[in-house]
RNA sequence: GGCCCCGUAGCUCAGGGGAUAGAGCGACCGCCUCCUAAGCGGUAGGUCAUAGGUUCGAAUCCUAUCGGGGCCGCCA
């Protein structure tokens, strides 16, 4: 149910009619004619740009348009008034009656109010967090990871079928520095000093796997060669790392579908496999780069070697694929492991990584599309950076001065829902900044104790109605008599709710779960101020004397609810039952 | 040098072809015998970085310039 949809079909209808009548011109495409909520609501209830849109194409003036779109539009009983304003707009005023039936729709809907069939059906792949398995999630990471996650849930709301996905960089030079760093800590468990040389992890976090080592082993590793213990020392640690990961992500409401692990695709023949497609493709070659330009780095020297020819698909450069030792490039295996996830039949892939990783867009972009046919697109969603401040400064993270902030250290002191609400409250490409102090005061400066207030009042109107002998329960005031519901306060607040599933719809396609918050924000600040309103006037308080008036304005109370709700779960966050 | 992102109120930021550009914070003035005042109403505050261009219409799209950030083979 989405009103704003149900009057456009409605406008289109009436431009049909009017081309069949010769007052248009056969043939116009009207893609780009909309219905939006005007800018201002005085000018009525919703606005249509239709007579703009085709003046032009129609070699009509839009006045004349918009007077002929109003004449048809009036003739139907759901449009009270159809008023041409401004250069061409036609201000639209709908009856009371769509209103009152918008509030029952969404107490019969409830939390599917809003979901959304654009997607219609397409399978996604939403890949993010990607953490490095050596250690602890920081809050760097903790931002992609309630991106990625909300993301993935507004998909799935608005019609997609998502995969969460987690790959696993455990096939690089990082974990054998992880190995080593854990081997310390064994000896450590074995009453050894560690000896944690410059480059390694020094975090405490690897004394208890040292421990767990040493269980498992016993003494029997040390004083031995690297080559005797790195393997498994290595895969030991990193599967220990894996599972604090997922304790850290479980901790902020974060379950994956998919953990895809890059050291599956060495050893395997993948890695192969995709250079070879792409060598099929002609797109793999031994070749030289030009030396960049600027500052160059001081070892640069000329040289052959085997280049992925990514300009072919929109890159600038073309890129290595091996090193000079003629091992493979970190790009290889992304390259194996894009390759995967296209021939898994996804329709859409979508990167959430760190705005770092700026630099290596257009060559990931490139290997998909080469390896789909263009068949597959790939949006890479870039996370700026989150900025932290502490009494009033910013905070700079550093592990060698135990500044070092942990997702655990944010979580468990600013509680799952704060920290997830603020991640969001910023688009994914602004830099955000998170303010210690303010997200642990839980004042109104935090905008989430702000929408869950919202709600907190809204089932505490509803438990006073119970308590007061008022049937209360969704089905009850699905059925109240909504006609009550025709002060233009209460319709204010019903047209704020009909812009949920228009909100829901443009968030998805922009990939944009941070409108989500903006709008909840918007449509509680619409409840307080109703709220209020009880304050100067008794009969707009929610609960009133007679049962069925009360049952009509907690009706429209509770719809506000169930978007906030619905909105909430979106963005994993836990809608309040009361304010403590 | 090249590529990507950003520049909107004193501060933090929404809005991304459409009407008189919005919110929060800060400042000032008001609102509780009344469903939670963790709330609400009002006042003040703008050359939408700058200059061109496209368009009936530009904060929004294009180009250039300035300013801030990120990235640029053998780290991932």
């Amino acid at each position: 149910m989405n009103l704003f949809a149900d009057i456009r079909s409605l406008v289109i209808e009436a431009l049909d009619a009017m081309t069949l009548a010769g007052a248009l011109p056969a043939g116009l495409d009207l893609g780009a004619v909309a219905v939006e909520p005007p800018r201002d609501a005085a000018h009525g209830d919703m606005a249509t740009n239709a007579a703009m849109v085709l003046a032009r194409p129609a070699g009509l003036a839009p006045r004349a348009i918009a007077e002929a779109l109003a004449a048809q539009l009036t003739g139907d009983p759901r449009i009270t008034s159809a008023e041409v304003a401004g250069p061409g707009f036609l201000n639209l005023r709908l009856a009371s009656g769509l209103w009152q039936g918008l509030v029952r729709g969404v107490l019969t809907a409830g939390g599917d109010f809003g979901r959304s069939d654009i997607g219609r059906g397409r399978s996604v792949n939403v890949e993010f967090v990607s953490a490095n398995p050596t250690g602890p999630m920081h809050v760097g990471h903790v931002r992609g990871a309630v991106f990625g996650d909300a993301l993935a849930a507004l998909l799935d709301f608005a019609g997609h079928r998502v995969t969460r996905e987690y790959y696993i960089n455990d096939g690089g030079g990082q974990v054998d520095v992880l190995a080593r760093s854990a081997y310390e800590r064994y000896r450590e468990a074995n009453g050894l000093s560690p000896e944690i040389a410059e480059g390694l992890y020094p975090g405490d976090y690897l004394i208890p796997v040292g421990e767990a080592l040493k269980a498992k082993y016993g003494d029997s590793l040390i004083d031995r060669p690297e080559s005797d213990w790195l393997a498994d020392i290595r895969d030991f640690a990193t599967e220990a790392m894996m599972a604090m990961i997922r304790a850290d992500l479980a901790l902020l409401g974060v379950t994956m579908d998919v953990y895809s692990s890059e050291k599956a695709l060495y050893g395997t023949g993948r890695i192969e496999a995709a250079i070879e497609t792409l060598r099929g493709m002609d797109l793999i070659y031994e070749g030289t780069l030009e030396a960049p330009k600027g500052k160059l780095p001081e070892d640069w020297e000329e040289r052959e070697q085997t280049l992925f020819r990514s300009t072919a698909h929109g890159d600038d450069v073309d890129r290595p694929v091996k090193k000079s030792d003629g091992s493979w490039t970190y790009f290889a295996p992304d390259i194996a492991y894009h390759y995967d996830k296209v021939t898994r039949g996804f329709d859409l892939l979508i990167d959430v990584l760190g705005a770092d990783h700026g630099g290596y867009v257009k060559r990931l972009k490139a290997v998909v599309s080469a390896l789909s046919g263009g068949r597959v697109p790939l949006e890479v969603k870039l996370i700026q950076l989150v900025k932290l401040w502490k009494n009033g400064e910013p905070f700079k993270m550093s592990k060698r001065a135990g500044t070092f902030v942990t997702l655990r250290d944010v979580v468990e002191q600013a509680g799952a829902d704060v920290t997830r609400f603020v991640m969001l409250t910023r688009k994914n490409d602004a830099a955000l900044d998170f303010d210690f102090d303010k997200v642990l005061e839980q004042s109104r400066d935090n905008p989430v104790f702000y929408v869950q207030y919202a709600h907190a009042r809204i089932r505490s109107v509803i438990r006073r109605a119970q308590e007061a002998g008022i049937a209360a329960d969704d089905a009850t005031l699905a059925g109240a008599d909504l006609a009550q519901l025709s002060h233009e306060a209460e319709i204010g607040l019903a047209r704020k709710i009909a812009e949920w599933p228009r909100l829901v719809e443009i968030a998805a396609r922009g990939q944009e779960p941070h409108r989500i918050a903006f709008y909840l924000y918007e449509l509680a600040s619409d409840l307080h101020a109703h709220w209020n309103r009880g304050n100067e006037d008794a009969s707009l308080r929610f609960v009133q004397d007679d049962h069925a008036t009360s049952q009509a304005k907690i009706a429209l109370a509770r719809a506000v609810g169930v978007v906030i709700s619905t909105g909430l779960g979106i963005l994993g966050v836990t809608p309040a039952e009361e304010m403590r």
